[in-house]
DNA sequence: ATTCTTGCAAACCCTTTGCAAGCTA
DNA sequence: TAGCTTGCAAAGGGTTTGCAAGAAT
């Protein structure tokens, strides 16, 4: 999780304002918030940035169904799934232990080797669901 | 399931090309497969039919972490998961059955209604892990 | 005959890249 | 000073759309 980037003002920018989205955000919502609150910061800039954070460990990227990434601070260090609410996109972090296991257990009796997994869950939280009637 | 749509020999082209592909394929691969077998459709038709096919929900479709649609003939009525080698592009159907439990588990807790999943694994296969020595 | 489908090219959207100028360490 | 970072504009890649010609019903 450390990273060796340089600490430039647009750096905290980003980090800000992903700080200040709480949830999962895409790069052109990010850029706009930015440019909402007052700041300048290229989008090719936000991207940049995020593709570190990334790689870093310090974001959490996930794809939705336009093919946008989101982006969204980590809270959690290790390997997590997220229940993504489909209405208003509140997430939560979970934790499925045996999934792990599972995973390289399919992996071993077919023989493949280096096996990642993504796992998403969605569904509609409490909240959405009441305001439905 | 059931469709209204015409019955073009284009359309039938695409269907036919998704039966030979035994996984989840790109709209653009399934239009170099159709091309590669001599047949002639254009690449807006590939999307026009794909988009009806998944509307009426005879077509699966998922998004990679690219960000492009994967579409995958809705065979098997039974869910299941896929293996799937980042070389070659086989795919196998795996079953998780203690997942489908997990996953009500963790909507009931979280107090999350209607919950769907999405699982994804991928590895690289004995054939290719092979042939990289 | 009517309505849907096809096909081409252009448009779109998100994302990445080339490169010169600026700033961090 | 050396090298990463920024920013602009342009390119790239997948997908969608406008519209006229062609099929299916």
């Amino acid at each position: 999780m450390t990273t060796n980037s340089r600490n430039t003002s647009q750096r905290r920018t980003i980090v800000s304002a992903l700080d200040d989205a709480a949830g999962f955000i895409s790069a052109q919502d990010l850029y706009g918030h930015i440019r909402a609150r007052g700041d300048q910061v290229a989008l090719a800039t936000v991207y940049a940035q995020l593709k570190k954070l990334v790689a870093s460990g310090d974001v959490d990227a996930v794809m939705n169904e336009r093919g946008e990434s989101l982006y969204r601070r980590c809270a959690a260090a290790s390997h997590h799934h997220h229940l993504a609410c489909r209405v208003c996109g509140a997430t939560l972090e979970i934790e499925i232990p045996p999934l792990e296991g599972w995973a390289r257990a399919i992996a071993a009796e077919h023989h493949f080797y280096d096996v990642h997994h993504v796992l998403e869950l969605t569904g509609v939280c409490a909240t959405c669901h009441d305001a439905a009637h």
